[in-house]
DNA sequence: TTGAAAGCGCTAACAG
DNA sequence: CTGTTAGCGCTTTCAA
């Protein structure tokens, strides 16, 4: 049904390698045979059949992401979103395809991993959301497979790419020092992720530095969701906290509605900071003071990266750490006079 | 490098034939030879090139996702995840791969799908988020290429699924109507879409069917996202509404932070339903009354359909409505005594 | 039940 | 500058 180059040869008047000369835009063609095909080509709607090039290019343009964990269990918000939009749109900008694979967490990484070797039709790789020493990576490492990290802390042969979790968690808890709080608690990320545990020694730097010992008893341990923000608050009420850094937005809203509960004020009894910067996190009452990160850009920067990697033009190791920014609200009140 | 079917052959000494029969279950093949080359296919760790395969075959077991607005800002929330974690997870559960285009609104969708179409690799796509009559769709249909879509209501011609947005929203303001509500508002969604616009009629549906008239005074026009529930709830205040059904929880909190700063109170002066359950709607205070929409389901069921239809075993039109559920919370109130 | 051989549509090396 | 030709790795008749 679908025309070929040798129709399209024929009805140019040419040979098929000349057509292929043309479309891929290689030199030595005539100004007018060029001319000649392209016209012919634009007629006929003609495009060249991706699997025959692939077959012996064995290069695809396609580019595949991957999230072993179950992202929206996770990042139950606009992380995904936001990343796998900067991911596609650079992928696009750059003319290539973008495929997705996310992980079930009912399968075993084993066959995760084989499901996207055999599909093929990749030429690399973006990968997030990986726990420790996930298995993955070493299938790739070992397999020579072309692929970017977005995540996971800087390491030996692994070319990666993340938000400065640890400086934008100092950040945040120093607002609070600044401020005057002076117990400050935190809760805590899934400490399985490294973005988790990452802000949890920004949280110990930022006390550090200001000659304060970050007592293990302010620390509640959460992961990410809301009910964990919820609980690690009841726990830190115990501790007689007067401020609480906590890892996500979403968990934020948790520890506001134990507040609430108790009947405690934010930010007067306690004052709060999240991280992330949600749509809602500017609506909540009060609003939220929270670290904002350039997911997009994440995935973009990660993307351009993996693109460079392909063609050989990616200075390795690459590591790149992308700056957050403190958005100041209404939830930690302002300076205290104690 | 990578092994082929050649090589398999000369291995277990058979043919190159023999060995593609062997993996792909055909019939007509000796217990014996079949265990033997199995073995060496096991061993090698060999998978045929998909390329190749494809250009033979014409398929190529990977299906696309395709949303032409730029969903996070439409749905900025758990709507894109769900509904693509859905999708993914049908996708690979019928031994599909998965491909995506997000659209980005910079791009005329003339050529967003000539992107597409020239990718090629795909057998089919499930299309979601359209706004009425998307050129994306008449290209579709013209060149026979198969699709199913996620959302636009049943038309002609075309295989598509939703949730029964209209019959949701009746259920959302039936419910405010039985509680005694008298001066029920809504906020709409961005009317450009479809299940906006359902959602309307279904607000309309319910107060016909009590017998009120349905003023378009207290209708505000929104577009999903959280400001426009805000505006949105500013403007009916001045209607003297005493309930307000919003078409997405995002615009319930916008709605809820214009009722703050009016120093009203939920559901005392002014009860609100939204639509979609997003994960903070239960920990909102009071907790939100809302539609809770199945769209992992909604993902899946559209997948399997275009799966279906690709095996020509789709009986077409085919037109699924899934069903909602009202969540009842606090943000409604009880039985009033009016 | 198995093997030989013909293509699927394209790129690229080699001649001319 | 252009055409001829040899594959890329696989599936699928057709014979045996």
């Amino acid at each position: 049904m679908s025309k070929n180059l040798e129709d399209i040869a024929r009805l140019a008047g040419v040979s098929r390698s000349t057509v292929s000369r043309v479309i891929n835009g290689h030199p030595h063609v005539s100004e007018l045979t060029r001319r000649r095909v392209m016209e012919v080509v634009k007629r006929e709607g003609f495009f060249p059949n991706p699997a025959a090039r692939t077959l012996v290019t064995q290069r695809t343009r396609v580019l595949g992401f991957i999230t072993p964990q179950a992202l929206p269990d996770v990042f139950a918000d606009p992380y995904f979103p936001a990343l796998i939009q900067g991911i596609s749109s650079t992928a696009n900008q750059y003319d290539y395809a973008l495929m997705l694979w996310l992980g079930e967490g009912t399968e075993e990484e084993e066959r995760f991993y084989h499901r996207i070797r055999q599909t093929g039709l990749i030429d690399g790789v973006v990968v997030a959301s990986v726990v420790d020493d996930d298995p993955l990576i070493a299938h790739f490492v070992e397999d020579r497979f072309p692929f970017v990290l977005i995540g996971p802390p800087p390491r030996e042969g692994l070319n990666s790419i993340d938000i400065d979790n640890r400086h934008a968690a100092r950040v945040a808890v120093e607002h609070l020092i600044h401020l005057g709080y002076q117990r400050i608690g935190m809760i805590t990320g899934w400490l399985k992720m490294p973005s988790a545990r990452a802000r949890l020694d920004g949280y110990r730097d930022a006390l550090r530095m200001a000659g304060r010992s970050a007592s293990d008893s302010r620390i509640a341990e959460g992961n990410f969701l809301e009910p964990s923000g919820y609980m690690g608050m009841k726990m830190l009420l115990h501790q007689d906290v007067d401020a609480v850094f906590c890892a996500s937005d979403t968990m934020a809203v948790g520890a506001m509605r134990a507040l609430h509960e108790e009947r405690l004020r934010v930010p007067d009894d306690v004052a709060l900071v999240g991280f992330d910067d949600l749509p809602i996190s500017a609506a909540l009452s009060p609003p939220l003071t929270t670290i904002r990160q350039p997911i997009r850009r994440l995935g973009s920067v990660a993307t351009e990266a993996l693109i460079n990697l392909l063609d050989g033009a990616l200075a390795t190791p690459y590591h790149v750490l992308l700056p957050t920014e403190l958005v100041i609200r209404g939830s930690c009140g302002a300076l205290l006079k104690r």
